[in-house]
DNA sequence: TTAAATTTAATTGTGTACAATTTATCTGAT
DNA sequence: ATCAGATAAATTGTACACAATTAAATTTAA
């Protein structure tokens, strides 16, 4: 008789980390909201915020986001009037997208939001930190 | 001078629970390919494996998906002969779905995936049984 | 008892995700 | 100098994911 019980929801690994992605991106909803993004907008404006000027091609590398994906938020957002699409001038295949002055200013109205978020997180400071250390060191050694 | 640190991709939870959830799908989906299921699919297998009859509301709950996400998926699987729809008798508003022979087959093809995967996860068993342990605690106390 | 509230799926609309392909540009080896 | 291969975005097609709404059945309460 089969034992099936690694074939138990419960027992994998990949079934908490799909759940517990998608319902924090459900939480932060409300929070983005207020500033009209997505949440693979708003991941998109903080690499913005933190680099200012990116190609394509990187934010894709930072985001692990292809041009499939990538392509229709960055016409998104420049629609919207946060970052600007323009073609690298040493090299024409490039797409280059900065920060615009408004997109700048957005990152005020985002700065409480990582605080807002923590406080929906009932788990100690401990706990988070291994949680946060473990998903890193399982990125690092298990993708790509 | 605003402080903008925890608006950092790499001092978020969330971010690499997206990104490690997204790629963890993405390596299912070679084996997955094998089967004819997609990653949504799959999970919907384990539970009806596990179960063998359950509504549709249950399965919901169960997998943490509404009727929007599960209604297209259901109709796929019963088109692929691995499940039956059918309204319940008692509660005409429950749809309740039945294991058939073929998706109870597609138990033994599907034994071997938990294994393959865990060879793809280049971490030691107690950071893996620890990211396990946290992941199901997150579940538990953050989510709704 | 019947009207209001609740419950369950289905539908609609928007926005990802990603594989595969296409198009345009660039690089390097001859 | 040129063309074969590589690279970067965009496009196409499929499949979620979820909020909001709708429709039908059931339950509850006045």
């Amino acid at each position: 008789m089969a034992n099936y019980e690694q074939l138990r929801l419960r027992n994998q690994l990949c079934f908490p980390l799909y759940v517990c992605s998608k319902e924090v991106v459900r939480k932060y909803k409300p929070l983005l909201d207020e500033l009209d993004l997505t949440y693979t907008q708003y991941i998109t404006m903080m690499a913005m915020w933190e680099h200012r000027q990116l190609s394509a091609k990187e934010l894709g590398t930072i985001l692990y986001l292809d041009s499939g994906t990538l392509t229709p938020v960055l016409k998104t957002l420049e629609k919207k009037g946060f970052v600007e699409r323009q073609r690298s001038k040493e090299d024409e295949r490039s797409l280059i997208i900065s920060l615009t002055p408004e997109g700048n200013e957005l990152q005020d109205k985002a700065a409480h939001i990582p605080a807002a978020m923590g406080k929906c997180i009932d788990m100690d400071l401990e706990d988070l930190q291994t949680l946060h250390r473990l998903l890193h060191k399982f990125m690092d050694t298990s993708i790509k």
